[in-house]
DNA sequence: ATTATCTATAGATCTATAGATAATGC
DNA sequence: ATTATCTATAGATCTATAGATAATGC
């Protein structure tokens, strides 16, 4: 593999594991057993590190928020949808972390980010018009749709962070497993429960329950 | 006023204009004009500075969180909790955004936030039985309701970062303005449109409309 | 010839403390 | 006497570059 490859990927590994805050270029070098300097002639600094990273999340998220809308979408589809969200949030985990700094630091980065935003902002909703064409949820206001997917949107994207700080109070060695990130999909589900059709409200009770968060009791409030 | 509450005071503003990761014990000093040594008389470092300011974001969250559950809660409350609540994030809004970081660093805050977080979920739940016992919404399975209060707190403490990084693209400098952040109160209400009651349903669209956000149009999608 | 890599280092911070000096409160 | 403040600085990083050296591709 390409050292510029190596770097990219051995970045991601550290920013993910101990944030980006903490990890330097010198971090990164160490970790490589590159020098300093050999990291500085492929990258000229850290922010076009991540920049590269981005790039590939974008890709990955693209990817698989491709919703056709040749044909309705049935359950599947949305527990596809959610799953994948979720493991692209689970692979670039650090990145949502420190979202603001990092847009702050680098302009393209902001840019091109807000333009993301707002293709899955149009996912969502395409995923729930699809969803309404199959006859999943009742069809709503696009107003509200909008209103909703917004929500949805916020759910996804800061659920890792209410795990991180409100879970786990003393171990802080105790790392987020997958598993529990996928905990998220039970929140995001509970969003939809008001505006299931009447014959996809147990399916649907019955798909959230399998992301139900199995926990000591104590975990959060009342669950 | 003494100096330590001066470094208090000029740490909160600085770190709310600029983020905390940018602003240094140096720039605290520098800012209020007295040397750094005369700031390490007062404060150990600079996570002892942020957990005074946590600890005075905890009293105002708190004191305005006293839910009396000896009466039912009508519109007015709801409100009242709404605004108090993003008025607080407004004056403390550094907080939410360094969140991982600053736990990471200090365990104390680590714990006390823990602590904190579950005392606003139980806050919101108590909000949701009251509006119950008054007939604004309808009565709730309490797993649901843990659900929900759980999604109007992910809600309400990441709709300053959405509006941040979303938000205006190429003007970096233009800061966010409280009436912005309080277009949240206008997805939080979003989350409880299914769960009014028929009664209640048109006072509670109209409130929600105070806060709609008045954007050009392209701000976000489909709004 | 060009590309990749290393060594060494300048320059910029930042944190935190030691030790001196000034101000304040009995 | 005690509390508050300042000056000066050690020590630890980190970023980023210059310049030398090694490896690779025609």
């Amino acid at each position: 593999m390409k050292t510029r490859d190596k770097i990219i990927l051995a970045s991601l590994d550290l920013f993910n594991e101990q944030g980006e805050r903490n990890v330097t270029t010198n971090h990164i070098a160490a970790y490589l057993a590159i020098s300093p300097g050999n990291l500085y002639y492929h990258f000229r600094n850290k922010s076009d590190i991540i920049y590269e990273i981005f790039l590939e999340y974008e890709k990955l998220v693209d990817y698989y928020l491709q919703i056709p809308d040749d044909r309705p979408l049935r359950l599947e589809d949305l527990t596809f949808y959610l799953e994948s969200v979720f493991d692209g949030l689970w692979s670039y985990r650090f990145f949502h972390r420190d979202l603001e700094f990092l847009l702050d630091s680098d302009p393209r980065l902001r840019i091109d980010y807000r333009a993301f935003t707002n293709r899955c902002l149009e996912a969502i909703q395409k995923i729930f018009e699809g969803l309404t064409a199959g006859g999943v949820i009742v069809a709503q206001d696009p107003s509200l749709r909008a209103a909703m997917s917004l929500n949805v949107w916020l759910v996804i994207t800061n659920w890792m962070a209410f795990l991180k700080t409100a879970h786990g109070a003393v171990d802080l060695s105790s790392n987020l497993s997958l598993t529990e990130l996928k905990q998220g999909i039970y929140q995001v589900l509970t969003l939809e429960i008001p505006y299931l059709t009447p014959e996809y409200r147990e399916p649907v009770m019955t798909l959230r329950e399998k992301y139900r968060p199995a926990l000591p009791g104590d975990e959060w409030v009342g669950v």
